[in-house]
DNA sequence: GCTGGACCCTCCCACCGTGGGAGCGTCCAT
DNA sequence: ATGGACGCTCCCACGGTGGGAGGGTCCAGC
């Protein structure tokens, strides 16, 4: 063991990592012994590659990706911000999973009467957004906030609409039936037809269960869903409690199941 | 397509699943097509097990692991609430980690000056449990509050013993210095010998980065820890802000490194 | 100098859940 | 009958770690 230098088991050891985990930092160049016998293959560590190894072991405690880790050995900046921001959004989308899981746990899933209606056509002005899955709450009060700014207060019914498929970058539509023109908005026509229609009653939060339930409905049935959900809001947010805001969910249906 | 049979595709896109994902469930058991075509191979699903696969869906939406879910659609009660154990003592770790990141991120990775100091043997009186490595920070605390209670004025130093591996059940030890036999407690005494030492100043939540940095500096010079680490608490917590909170650590070293 | 046991090497597989793709067979509307 | 969409099975990838097989190496004690 000339100049200090340590098998992998002994350095292994002395950093509180396995020789295993060792041999993979190796290998990813996060963590280079300071000499290969050529012949035998044994990596040999020095005593100061220590601190090196376990600031890895600290990183890695701390649920950081070896592949960052290896950008910050390399001196890159920025990476932590980045893998901490990455973190909180994970952090964020676990406690709603976990409350979701809760409501569950305490009321059952949700049953929701479903009936099928026919819808007029409606005439509407539509703010739009895009969010990620996680943001689309947020980012609808936003569209629904600038909405009324603009048009005051609404002749008719009061909707959002979104896709079923909320994975990736989500388009975020919010409408308001009303037969004026508002500046700052843009008109369209939401078509009517039959719609498979349920009522949730608490906390926007949750209304992804009795959308879930809404959808199972339909496939129970063999009917086929045609265009975005909609979400039409009976209650105003700011004079209710979360507890009774009442929504209806809305499925398009094709006129043939 | 008789009895209202749909092929893995259509049922696919009737329950926001995928076809890789419906032929996994299948391999797993948590859904079994209603038919399997004997010559084919072809899975064909009724629409009423849309409910079933949404729930599916559904469930893994909220992180809950295939195994958990198949357990869940077998009947079995209770499984949920381990789930939700289960990803709450995960998001505390992770909402731990985010902290300590971001302290990381704000001052940078501790530095501590670190010492050899010769200690000598101490009597002692100790409080014993065992805390899985989350709960630490609890169940010391709640050690030193059985010690306090049962020693009253400490005569000498108050300590903390932690094993230098922090994984599975730790056993935590609290020990307070005194000549006396104090009921409630078990009576000990810590050798003495050479320690290396570094102080902590910051809540105690942030210990584990100096303590790591001591290790560190253990390893740089190619030392070897002996015994449990121990944590000499200086502040009072309850008089002294967190920011201020100074606390020794010191790890035994081989007498020869 | 020899030997045994601890140590080291490489290579493969497993976990978990999903997606991608190769290579090939099947269904159904034209 | 034929083309294209759709189905099948089997393998590999991701991230990080552990387990194990099969084989070579080091060193302390004799």
């Amino acid at each position: 063991m000339n100049e200090g230098h340590l098998p992998i088991g002994r350095f292994a050891r002395l950093c509180r990592l396995s020789v295993k985990q060792l041999r993979h930092y190796d290998e990813l160049g996060l963590l280079t012994p300071d000499r290969i016998d050529p012949d035998t293959g044994y990596r040999y560590y020095l005593p100061g590659q220590a601190r090196a190894a376990m600031l890895i072991g600290l990183l890695r405690s701390l649920d950081v990706p070896l592949a960052s880790i290896g950008r910050v050995l390399d001196g890159e900046s920025g990476v932590l911000d980045g893998v901490r921001d990455r973190m909180r959004d994970d952090l964020a989308r676990r406690e709603r999973n976990v409350v979701a899981l809760q409501r569950i746990l305490s009321d059952g899933l949700p049953r929701p009467e479903v009936t099928v209606v026919r819808e007029p056509a409606r005439r509407v002005v539509l703010v739009r957004d895009v969010a990620s899955p996680e943001r689309i709450g947020a980012v609808t009060s936003a569209c629904m906030a600038r909405l009324m700014a603009a048009v005051g207060t609404p002749e008719g019914l009061l909707a959002g609409l979104f896709p079923l498929d909320l994975t990736g970058e989500v388009p975020v539509t919010v409408a308001a039936e009303t037969s004026r023109d508002v500046p700052g908005t843009s008109e369209d026509v939401l078509p009517g037809g039959p719609f498979a229609s349920a009522t949730h009653v608490g906390p926007y939060d949750q209304i992804s269960l009795t959308a879930h339930a809404l959808l199972a409905w339909i496939g129970e049935r063999g009917h086929t869903p045609r265009g975005p959900l909609r979400e039409v809001y009976v209650s105003d947010p700011a004079t209710t409690p979360p507890d009774r805001l009442v929504t209806h969910l809305m499925i398009g249906l094709e006129d043939e199941g």
